[in-house]
DNA sequence: GCCAGACTGTCAATTTCTTTACAATTAAGG
DNA sequence: CCTTAATTGTAAAGAAATTGACAGTCTGGC
């Protein structure tokens, strides 16, 4: 059942034991499709364990604008930073899909970081979510149109965590979401987009991304 | 002497007894102007705190394009990425000026690791750097780049770091490097000082910016 | 099987940013 | 004091992205 959890390196890497009193005290949810987990601002709650389905991790403007941070997949934990600081959510969090989630009380947590083993797991969990994060604002500021697009494209076909590096041959995701990950309008996507298919490094199809050649993609994204 | 450390709300905060150890156990280093600490790609050395003086966290790409990820001042410690994680380091750190810097070996971090006060901290050290760097991403994707512009002098104004939030009047940076920080020309940085400084929200000097009423900056930024 | 709503492709007008270029200003060292 | 290197101001041309608009295409649900 909760198999995405145990394939997931992190939650892998943790002392039996520990893995079992999380799972001894975490309780299970359901999402609906476009249903939220937390929203920006929220309390700390607790800490998510995705089962089954995706997240969107994204932030709303007033004035309608979103950015989407990314997607986060089965097996992921999630919400840590809130519980550490006890600072109001970063982000919203909305299922894509049908979600099944585990949640693990703050109560239990805050228990567990008094243990040095659970404490240095999750400063490696953020160690890695900074790690991914400086490399998205480098791209940001030092990087074309182009060779963002390509990075994203690799980055959600190898999936968001470093999961086994096993490269889905295609991308579940409509051009106005990932344009919105890149903080690009969808017209300027749609362009690059073609571009990237026209010279075969993907085929574009209806709410999805198949990559037909990583090589040629990759060297689009540094031809410019 | 290292009454920089003393202030900085997460030293400060950490059990005397692991102050202690950490102080015991670090070695003084000085580096000059211009000097790195260590590069990007280089193996995890230590945990550095800094005593005196500013550390430029940057990325140099093979064009010679750089991102200035940020400044790190007097009380800070850095370089706990790569250490938990054991990989190369993220970015280059180059003193801006003269530096003292503490030292604390890779090995005497990993032994406090196993306390879990300590660990618990740097994942607080590193809960706080990630709510950073996601603000940082959230301005690329979503922000006009007259507000990018106000939000980094505030954030230059009031420190990198959560310190006391006691603004300094004086931002000491080149226009260069602070268009660096943003992604963006010195032209259009320059452009957009200009119009900060007409509607008297700051004075441009020489490699310095006098922040001259917080609530107009604020108020620019919001405007367009 | 069909229809409504969601998604994609494209175009033109406009805005914004970059690039290139050069003059003017400032600070620091000899 | 004075020269030099670094920094800032500005303008014009060109590149790139956004906006708004609309037609075409796909899918899910009835």
């Amino acid at each position: 059942m909760s198999s995405a959890l145990h394939t997931h390196p992190w939650f892998a890497a943790l002392p039996l034991e520990v893995r079992e009193t999380m799972l001894r005290h975490a309780e299970p949810q359901r999402l609906r499709r476009g249903e939220m987990l937390f929203r920006q601002g929220d309390a700390p709650g607790g800490l998510y364990g995705v089962l089954r389905g995706a997240l969107k991790i994204s932030t709303l403007r007033e004035d309608g604008r979103e950015a989407i941070l990314g997607v986060v997949e089965a097996g992921t934990w999630l919400g840590e930073i809130s519980l550490i600081d006890q600072l109001p959510r970063t982000h919203d969090a909305t299922a894509v899909g049908a979600c099944e989630l585990l949640v693990l009380p703050a109560a239990v947590f805050h228990q567990l970081m008094a243990e040095a083993a659970f404490a240095r797991a999750v400063a490696a969990l953020l160690a890695t979510r900074l790690r991914m994060s400086y490399s998205m604002i480098e791209d940001a500021t030092l990087r074309s149109t182009r060779a963002r697009v390509v990075r994203r494209l690799l980055l959600l076909a190898h999936g968001d965590t470093a999961m086994a590096s096993s490269a889905r041959g295609s991308i579940s995701v409509s051009q106005e979401a990932l344009a919105m990950m890149l903080g690009i309008s969808r017209q300027t996507l749609s362009k690059e987009l073609k571009l990237l298919e026209r010279v075969g490094a993907i085929r574009i199809g209806y709410r999805s991304i198949e990559l037909l050649s990583e090589p040629r993609l990759r060297a689009a994204g540094k031809a410019d």
